[in-house]
Formats: C-alpha cells, sequence, structure tokens
DNA sequence: CTAGGGTACGTAAGCGCTTACGTAAGCGCT
DNA sequence: AGCGCTTACGTAAGCGCTTACGTACCCTAG
C-alpha cells in the first residue's frame, strides 16, 4: 500500500507560523509555555492547512493512546448496541475513537479479545455483559486488566462486576424483585423464570431478586420454576417451550433479559396461549423495541446508552485506589404484557 | 498517562533470537529473505515472549493502516447493527480492528466522520446508509473518497451507490417491486407507502420498484399514497397516523424499511386496526426481530450481516480501475402481517 | 550593576517499527 | 581462477510526533 502522506504534517505548521516543531506542538496541545499570540498565529496556520495529527505518531511518540476498545457479547443485541451507542457518542464528542469487538458470548473468546485490545495499545478499555461464575476466567480476565492499568490503562466495566475495575452496575436484585412483586401484587402464585445461561453472574443476581421477593411473600423458592437456556431471542423460546411442557400450571413468565422475553411471546403465540389472559410475561433491560411489541412487554429499564456514557466517564477520569461502583438507576415499567392472574 | 511499556518489542525478539532487527522483521512479517530455520526460531522466541507488534509503530514506519473504520447512521439499529457484525467478525479474523462512527443520518456530519477517519489514518473506510440526493453532499464525499483511494486507502459501500467506491448493493427497485407485486396478488388496489425522508437514495429506488409493479399491471402510480417521514420506528408511527387520517381507504401499507413497519404495527395496534385482517403491512430489511414481532412481519430479506462481510471483502482485495458493484440477493418472505385485501 | 529566577522558545533525542541499501558468502559458469 | 548472480542477513535512515533539556531574554531583588 502506497504511503498516504501528502497530508499536512507538524514541521509544515511549524514552518507556515516561522516557529519551532516543539514550539508548534506545545500551542497545539494546548500546552503552556507558549504566548498567546504566537499559539493563536500556529492554530490559525493549523487550521489554514488542515492539519490533523498523525494519531499514530502521536501514540508512538507519547505513549498515550485515544482510542477505547469495547468488547460486548454481540454488537447486533439490542441490549449491547445501546451501549455501544452511547460509548460512540460520548467518545466522538471527546474526539476519541471507539474499537468495537465481539466476545460472542463465550468466555475465552473475550479474553482473547482483551488481550487483543491490550495488545493493540487501547488507552482505554470498556467491557459490557455478564460476568461468569467460572472464578478461573474472571481472575485471568481480572489479572489482565489490573496489569493494563499499571501500564497506564484505564477500564470500566458495564453491566458486570468482581473484575477490579471501575464499574456501572444496575441493581439486578432490585429488579428482579420489582418483577417478581409486580406479579405477585397482580395474583400470580405460579411464576416461572426464563434464564440465561446459568453460571452468569447477571443471571445469578436477577435470580436472586426474584426469589428474595418470594421469600418475603411466604413463599417458597422452591415453588419458582426455573428453565435456564441463553439470553437471546432463541433461547426464550426454548425456554417457554419447556415452561409450558413441564410447568403447565404456570401463570407468569419472569425472562431474565428482553431478548428472552421476544421469545417467550414468540413461542406462546404459535402455542396460541394468550398474553395476557392467560400468561403473563416480563423481561428485564428496556430495550428499544419493548415498547413496539404486540403486546408491549412489561420490564425493567435500565438506561443501556446512559451507562455507555457513564462508563467512558468513570474511565475517562483519574483513577482513584479503589474501583468505583457507579449504580445506574432502574425502574419497573408496566405495560400489556401482565395482568391479573387467570381464575382456575 | 504513565508509558504503556514492558511490553516485549522487536529489539528483544532480535537478541533473543539472535538475529538483527531487519531479520526479526522481515521473519515475522512473512517476507522473503529468511532461511526457514531462523525465521523458526525467531517465531519461536517471538510466541515465548508473547511479543505483539506495537501497530502505532508499524503504521507510522510503513504507512500502512490495519485498522478499519466503518460509518453506519445509528448502531442501535438492527439493520446497522447486523451490517457491523459482520464487518466485526471479519475484521476480527483477519487480525483488523474497527473503529464505528456514527453519522446520525446527517449528511454534514457524515462527511465530517468520514474527513475524521481518513485524517485518523484508517486504512479502510466503509460507508453504509442511505445516498442523498443532494449532489453537494454525495460529490463532496465522493472527492473524500477519491483523494483517500489516491492516497492508497481502500473504500467500499454498503447499499449506497455513486460514490465512485465498491459497493455491494441489494437491488432496492426489485425488492420494491416484489412487495407491491405481492400485495396486488392478494387484492389490494389501494397501498400506501410510508416512506423514509424524501432525499435518500434507497428511499427513491424502493420506491420507483413499487411504482413500476403498479404501473405494469396498469395501475396510475398517482393512486399510490406516498407519504414521507423518516427510517425510525417513530418515523413510521407518524406515516401510520398520516396514512389512517388521509387515506381511509388504503388496505396496505408497505414501509421501505423495517423501523418503519414497526412503528407502523404499533400505530395499528393502538388504533386497533386488524393486521392483516383490515390492513397488510410489509416491511424491507429483515432484521432479525421481523420474525418475533406479533404478527410476524412479511418482508424483503437483505443478508445484511453479509453484506457487511463482502464489503470488508471488497476493500481487502486489490483495486480495479473501475469500482466493482457487488449485487446482494434479496428474498421476499412472506409471514404473518399480510393476507388477503378486505371485502369492502 | 549583577545575581537569580521565570518565561518563551529552540534543539535534539527518542518512541518501535519498516525497508532501502550494503555486504558477505555461496553457487555455477566460462 | 575470476566473474557475476543470487541468497541471507546486517546497517541505518527514517515515519511524524512528544518532551527533556538547553538557551536567550527580560524582570525583579539585593
Amino acid at each position: 500500500m502506497s504511503r498516504a502522506s501528502h497530508r499536512p504534517r507538524l514541521v509544515d505548521v511549524a514552518e507556515h507560523a516561522a516557529v519551532s516543531l516543539a514550539t508548534a506542538s506545545r500551542a497545539l496541545a494546548g500546552r503552556e509555555g507558549v504566548s498567546t499570540e504566537v499559539a493563536d498565529r500556529i492554530r490559525q496556520v493549523a487550521r489554514e492547512l488542515g492539519y490533523v495529527a498523525n494519531p499514530y505518531a502521536r501514540t508512538l511518540a507519547s505513549g498515550a493512546t485515544s482510542t477505547v476498545g469495547l468488547i460486548v457479547h454481540q454488537v447486533d443485541d439490542p441490549y449491547f448496541s445501546e451501549i455501544a451507542a452511547g460509548v460512540i457518542q460520548l467518545a466522538s464528542e471527546q474526539g476519541l475513537l471507539v474499537q468495537i469487538c465481539q466476545s460472542g458470548r463465550d468466555p475465552d473468546y473475550e479474553l482473547q479479545q482483551l488481550r487483543h485490545l491490550i495488545a493493540q495499545r487501547v488507552g482505554i478499555v470498556l467491557i459490557s455483559g455478564s460476568g461468569y461464575d467460572d472464578p478461573r476466567m474472571e481472575s485471568a480476565a481480572r489479572a489482565e486488566l489490573a496489569a493494563f492499568q499499571d501500564h497506564g490503562g484505564r477500564a470500566a466495566a458495564i453491566g458486570r462486576h468482581a473484575l477490579g475495575v471501575d464499574a456501572v452496575l444496575p441493581d439486578n436484585e432490585a429488579g428482579g424483585h420489582a418483577l417478581a412483586q409486580h406479579l405477585m401484587d397482580l395474583g400470580h402464585r405460579r411464576i416461572a423464570v426464563a434464564a440465561g445461561s446459568a453460571g452468569l453472574t447477571t443471571v445469578a443476581d436477577r435470580l436472586a431478586g426474584v426469589s428474595s421477593a418470594l421469600r418475603e411473600r411466604g413463599r417458597s423458592p422452591a415453588d419458582l420454576a426455573v428453565v435456564n437456556s441463553d439470553f437471546t431471542r432463541g433461547g426464550g423460546r426454548a425456554a417457554a417451550e419447556q415452561i409450558l411442557n413441564d410447568h403447565p400450571e404456570t401463570t407468569a413468565i419472569i425472562a431474565l433479559n428482553d431478548a428472552m422475553a421476544m421469545g417467550v411471546l414468540s413461542t406462546l403465540r404459535s402455542r396460541r396461549v394468550p398474553v395476557p389472559a392467560r400468561m403473563s410475561v416480563v423481561g428485564f433491560d428496556d430495550v428499544s423495541v419493548a415498547a413496539d411489541l404486540a403486546p408491549s412487554l412489561t420490564t425493567i429499564r435500565l438506561p443501556m446508552t446512559e451507562m455507555g456514557r457513564t462508563a467512558l466517564t468513570l474511565a475517562l477520569k483519574p483513577r482513584t485506589t479503589r474501583p468505583r461502583r457507579r449504580p445506574t438507576g432502574h425502574l419497573l415499567v408496566v405495560r400489556d404484557s401482565t395482568g391479573p392472574a387467570p381464575r382456575t
């Protein structure tokens, strides 16, 4: 590939402004040690020439990268794409570029992507998606991130804890609690849960909230039918099938994310189970399509886009000694997919 | 930010393998001029040391970037996120990193993002989303891309033409044609179109297909009610409102993309218009949720993920003198949102 | 009037790679 | 034996920046 030069370089700016390279660099970086008039002149010249610093040279010389790496499970999952949208928005405002990696929900591959990003010398790593119960997996990632931070990197997690880095965390437990409570308020007694893969901390947390709500009302958590599948629409369909077959007495299904809820709705529709007349369904996340489904989905709203922005904000701020936790609000959004328990 | 070094450098590899820097570089780049045994030794050492080339130094020295810039309208729009997923997949297989920018459907901002990416010295630019009818806008982008390619950059467009670069293009006209035909086959005579912003080439092309299908059956295109809004769910809702109010005789709505179709369905539901009994609805794109809507959506399937991959493949191949066009297949997927026209 | 210190700027040494060019060794040929 | 050619490797010159350090100048204090 031929050299893509012909673009003005810093020397060109310096020459046109009749100053040295160092002064030009300082002026454009806004560092002190340059008189206001000279700095103005340099900036003016740079603008006229259409000068844009070569980020590769800059990074090589300074060691400070201006690109942020974002790891998601899958970009075409609305939960993650909304997070990505938030990250990209803020990054673009800050003049940063975002590099996206997909882990495909595979902890090994995710670790590999993380290593790759770090090897690529990104300055900031943002890692989203659920953590894994497997302690070996998590500690490998944790170690990688710790080393990265020791070398000056910044990192933050989104919706994920125990990584030893700053995190923006929804209260998954409270969310699960609110959903269960909502259903019990409607009179539901036989509740089933369509859960994502066992082994995901997000699953465990949301489920814990559901269980505790049941316990508070004197129900035995054993009454709760929990079906594990995965956090996709297909997973939701599969879980719904299993629930309908194995737990026919169920009158309400808690899907632990919206993608699964959509799958659940899809199965109920094809099985001609009226929602919410015969079965109530709730989701979790409130991805933007949730409001446009038929029936529209009762769910827990998480501010995904904002979470993305917040995570980047956290990573940009100077590090504190202890990892910070930034909670996110959550809100029970009641729509048409839930209704009173059917009389038996 | 402190220097993130401590990582092995090429000199370290060279020293350990007792060769010169140049030889090490050649061996790892797989270039010739190194005996097989020496090359093997060097690769071995590199592996042991966990050496990963610093992409910034590499790019600075060689001028060849290994990152691809992708411009989409919005990452949290499923159409684009599926394209992005495809690009990221292939890029990751090739060891390339993807930088994503959002243009927010604003031609000016899009141009700005394009300039930004080029200034950032990405090696490949992929630009997706509809083009604009405004010739000034397009020629500015065209010029920018031409200059970029002259300097050795690679570029490709996705679902967009007239940019003077390689393009992977669905046959929007044929798709529109197929939709209209399908509806007419079902007996619909009063068809309305919920179109995206006027001024988008995609809108014009899809609409042209619809019109030509009508013409072939001896219908006047004037019979077609076209309502312009924008390519979002909100746009679809607005368009549907207008259609119901201004064209009450309508029995079928062609939404020019799936996002709008979802908005249309949403409005019809809240206005209690049964689909497809009273109104048929079709979309365009077949985003993955389309099959899970209620009713599931009849639409034109476009292989978005594959389009993303193909575009990157195109850009990776050596350029030809004339821009290449790679058509994509499309397929009418008939689901539950369409049915026979109601008797009046 | 000079020493000391601050300010504004220039000089030059890298950052970690790639690559044009130089060199030495080995080969077949006349 | 001497020539040229190829092959395998080393030397060193950058790529376009940042930044530690050096220098000239002006200001104030003693």
